[in-house]
DNA sequence: CAATTGCGTTAGAGCGCTCTAAATCTTACG
DNA sequence: CGTAAGATTTAGAGCGCTCTAACGCAATTG
């Protein structure tokens, strides 16, 4: 029942276990008969190397370990697409371990990753508080994926939050908008850059910012909303913290007989899934996450491999993806 | 540089490698002073196990390796975190792999769990065909969640999906529906026994199947639907292969200027997130995806614990989640 | 033909840990 | 005080692999 090793295989090919390990290497310095024999042998007893006891032997492990903020979040999966490719390329592997929202739980991957000896840490859109991430970065090459703030130690990719709501404001400025409400992500970690943006790019074109608390969530919109249309101060366009909060901002405005975009317009950010499904066709701002992803990979490998030790930042550009939830607004 | 080791930690507390040991799987029999004295110096000199060695030693690594289909799908996010859970009660790391939609890279999934040593297979939606699975199983326990075929050797959890039409065929015939027509799933695997279902639900109420060709994408929805209008004979409700196609029946439907649920009836299947989103708000065939986790968990643990070696088969019950997408037909 | 080279192969140590068996230290009891 | 029983602790082998150094052998050279 127990798996064949190296010495089981070396002993049926009539070779030195020395020589298995060559050919599993495939080193150039094995004779053709005898690699052919070895393969052979190994073939037929369904060897397969073990990874601990390599990894053991050769203090490395080729491996990275990434954390993902929530893995029901399609918003990441590009990410990991991204870093998977990269990692490929330069022959890792990547290990992945769910955070679950939940800081407690991210720090208790951050600890089976490291026992686990991967050679950096890709953290999606981390939960942990800067000291945890210092604490690893200590240990271990760090980068850390689509989190606003800067990380002591690790490395950081992000998209430029101010430019990209900069994007969708001018977007909505060169439709004809002068009345944009943003409804900001209240205490999430990227809420105070997209509305520092939303207010210095209304103000640079001459008009005044009115922003509204919300969330991160479809029902967060939807207080917001009710408000406006209570007061009486419903914009032409809303410009919402992600395409989340846009989406309950659609519902909202449809249950109080507002339509989309004829009365309001609706901006979103992220370009999830949400904003692509036909139904909702959301205007939203883009981040290259696959992008994101491989820089993540060939950051923390400049660290493996060519020994840099000073933090890098990388701020990508974001794009704006213009669909159907836009339009001029109403002639007055 | 190089990171503290057992023995490290055993010199700096002035006590043998294998008291150290002990401490760290905190055994009963040492005496808490010396344990006090080796927690001290793993902590000062930041100390923490490698797995790696730890694994070769034991024989065992108390891992389990699962592979999501795709990790974009939030279908199989939720499954994600049945499996989690459980698997922690029984103390097991679940080490996550992306299948990326594509055979092949499953296949090199599967090869790296093994060479990890995992204890067990948790195979989530596979694209592996019969054989792979058959080989995978062979070398150690696997179990398949949610694929709706059959599976020599390994066992499989999945949710009844001849039921699951049954109950959406039912509320449709309920709410005073009659023309209901089926968009399937093509070749998608579970295809076959929806619309299996669908069609006998259909005769045993005594009304004639429609099964139009679709697919598993919202694209695939709209030539149906398309279809249905050009030869006039769009039915009053409408049941897609899931609720990705049903999402593309909504804004295809809208477009040709029909409205939902007033004019037809959707319902979906899988009650993924977007069904939940308020602006689409699709009645839907719910799969308790958290349970199927933690049956998968269950099940193939006791193989693992108390060996079983018959292949086992739970097939769930789904639920309906009512929404918005269906009411009753408009009078005639 | 002896000496040199170089290729293919192998012995054996060592990676960091667990685990068994044996050693050492306490404590209790007659 | 001696000794058995029990509680702690330790030595040392071994998990499956890689890697260095050395070895055997055929081809090459002067």
């Amino acid at each position: 029942m127990s798996r064949p090793t190296m010495e089981t295989v070396a002993e049926r090919a009539g070779v030195s276990r020395a020589l298995v390990s060559l050919v599993m290497n495939n080193s150039s310095k094995v004779s053709d008969a005898k690699r052919e024999a070895v393969l052979h042998a190994a073939e037929q007893l369904g060897y397969r190397p073990n990874l601990h006891a390599r990894n053991l032997a050769q203090a490395r492990t080729k491996t990275l370990g990434m954390i993902i903020n929530d893995i029901h979040n399609p918003f990441f999966a590009e990410v990991v697409y991204g870093v998977e490719a990269a990692a490929d390329d330069y022959g890792f592997d990547v290990l992945i371990l769910n955070g679950g929202r939940d800081a407690e739980k991210e720090r208790r991957a951050v600890e089976t990753h490291l026992q686990f000896q991967v050679e950096a840490l890709i953290l999606v859109g981390p939960k942990l508080d800067d000291d945890d991430i210092v604490r690893a970065s200590a240990v271990v090459p760090t980068v850390v994926v689509a989190s606003g703030r800067d990380n002591p130690g690790a490395d950081t990719i992000t998209t430029d939050d101010e430019r990209g709501t900069a994007l969708a404001v001018r977007h909505l400025v060169e439709l004809g908008h002068t009345d944009i409400v943003h409804i900001d992500g209240a205490a999430n970690i990227s809420s105070r850059a997209r509305s520092r943006g939303y207010e210095n790019a209304m103000r640079s074109l001459g008009l005044e910012p009115r922003t509204l608390r919300g969330g991160d969530d479809e029902a967060d919109a939807e207080s917001a909303i009710v408000k406006l249309a209570e007061t009486d101060s419903m914009p032409t366009a809303i410009f919402a913290f992600n395409d989340l909060v846009a989406a309950g901002a659609l519902s909202t405005l449809e249950a109080a007989g507002l339509r989309v975009p004829d009365d309001v317009s609706v901006v979103g950010y992220d370009n999830t899934f949400i904003a692509e499904l036909n139904h909702m066709s959301l205007t939203t701002v883009n981040q290259p996450r696959h992008q994101m992803g491989q820089l993540a990979i060939r950051t923390v490998l400049e660290r493996i491999e060519d020994d840099r030790t000073e933090p890098t930042r990388i701020d990508l550009a974001p794009t704006l993806s213009v669909r159907r939830s836009t339009a001029p607004p109403r002639k007055a």
